[in-house]
DNA sequence: AAGTCTATCAACCGCTATTAC
DNA sequence: AGTAATAGCGGTTGATAGACT
């Protein structure tokens, strides 16, 4: 393994490509087919090492590919797929007929990522982000007051929607007798607290409502059982210990998986978990890791209504602007995945 | 008109996965 | 089975064009 020898500084030439290059690198694949890129620059006549010529072949000189804007259903088909894929770039790259892992990437990264920021949704986990939610306020409620034994998840009601991250901050916050009120308000004001939609779009939910979010709906289950068994109600979560085991540890599924799903709309569940937003993401934790339940709340539902299928054109108009894509965009979030794509094909 | 800022995207870097021996 | 070569991937950088002051 280790690194490709053709990367060696030995004098090739770097940067953009030149007309010429470009028309000897076809030429020569044209002709001969790309082969070993390792030998195919020497072959070809070019000054370069393999590796530029094959990004250079694979990212822009490929007949096959597709140049120019995404089209809406391009930019909805992304957004989904990231939600299961992440980062995959290649993984998305191969749906997207015309499109390269790099186009897409940086099309994410510049267009897209921006806007949910923009949205108040976690790009990575596509979820709504707790840096929106108000730390020092909550800190000061009467509810806070009245016991410092609190289980931070349960008196937000609002598990569901956070990073796990943050959670054990505010507990490890929480937890500390000798917490300094102005250290949150700090972090809140670094937080770039903004009017979120999130309030209108993801109202929290108690944990009633999540028990059966959707009639019809089995209950989550653990990772032997399809579905997890019905959330514990109220008087049956430990008094005296925060639920966050479940995110520090991760060794086995959370019992409660139900608390990781989002509803997104009348007809659809959304992982608020990284882990399970991500599930082919190397961060997450294998052990936990569960396809098929992974899958299963992010599929559609039988209570679907109206699937939205990937290639519809009647969901969004051609609208140009990024504040009208802002708004199509938040439309796309409430996705259910088409049946063309089988997820068995990301496992 | 000139300078500065911002957005875009091609290309590179460093790493892992796969393949060949 | 072990090692080296190669392919491929994802993150990042830097050049550049266009917008803005």
């Amino acid at each position: 393994m280790g690194r490709s020898p053709c990367c060696e500084k030995n004098g090739l030439k770097k940067g953009p490509w030149t007309p010429e290059e470009d028309q000897k690198l076809m030429d020569y694949i044209q002709k001969h087919g790309h082969g070993s890129w390792r030998t195919l620059p020497k072959n070809a006549g070019l000054q370069r090492c393999g590796k530029s010529c094959r990004l250079r072949w694979t990212n822009y000189l490929r007949p096959d590919i597709k140049r120019g804007r995404f089209s809406f259903e391009e930019e909805e088909a992304i957004i989904q797929l990231h939600s299961i894929l992440g980062n995959k770039w290649s993984a998305i790259a191969a749906r997207l007929p015309g499109r390269t892992d790099n186009e897409i990437k940086n099309y994410w990264n510049t267009h897209i990522r921006k806007r949910l920021l923009r949205m108040g949704i976690d790009p990575v986990t596509h979820s709504p982000r707790l840096d929106l939610l108000d730390l020092s306020s909550l800190l000061s409620s009467p509810l806070y007051n009245q016991s410092h034994n609190l289980n931070v998840s349960r008196f937000l009601g609002l598990q569901p929607l956070m990073n796990p991250e943050l959670l054990r901050l505010a507990t490890t916050l929480l937890s500390d007798n000798n917490l300094d009120l102005h250290l949150l308000q700090n972090l809140q004001e670094n937080n770039q607290l903004c009017n979120s939609p999130v309030q209108t779009q993801f109202p929290s939910f108690t944990s009633n409502s999540l028990q059966n979010p959707i009639p019809g709906i089995p209950a989550c289950t653990t990772s032997t059982d399809p579905y997890p068994p019905p959330l514990l109600n109220e008087t049956q979560f430990p008094s005296n210990e925060t639920s966050f085991s479940v995110w520090q540890d991760n060794v086995d599924l959370p019992c409660n998986l139900t608390d990781n799903l989002i509803p997104m709309s009348n007809y659809s569940y959304y992982s608020a978990d990284q882990s399970l937003a991500n599930p082919l993401s190397e961060y997450s934790n294998p052990q936990s890791t569960n396809q098929n339940f992974i899958f299963a709340p992010v599929l559609s539902t039988p209570s679907s209504p109206s699937p939205t299928p990937l290639n519809s054109s009647s969901t969004y108009i051609n609208s140009s602007t990024e504040d009208e894509r802002d708004s199509n965009c938040s439309n796309m979030l409430k996705f259910e995945l088409p049946y063309i794509f089988d997820v068995n094909e990301f496992m």
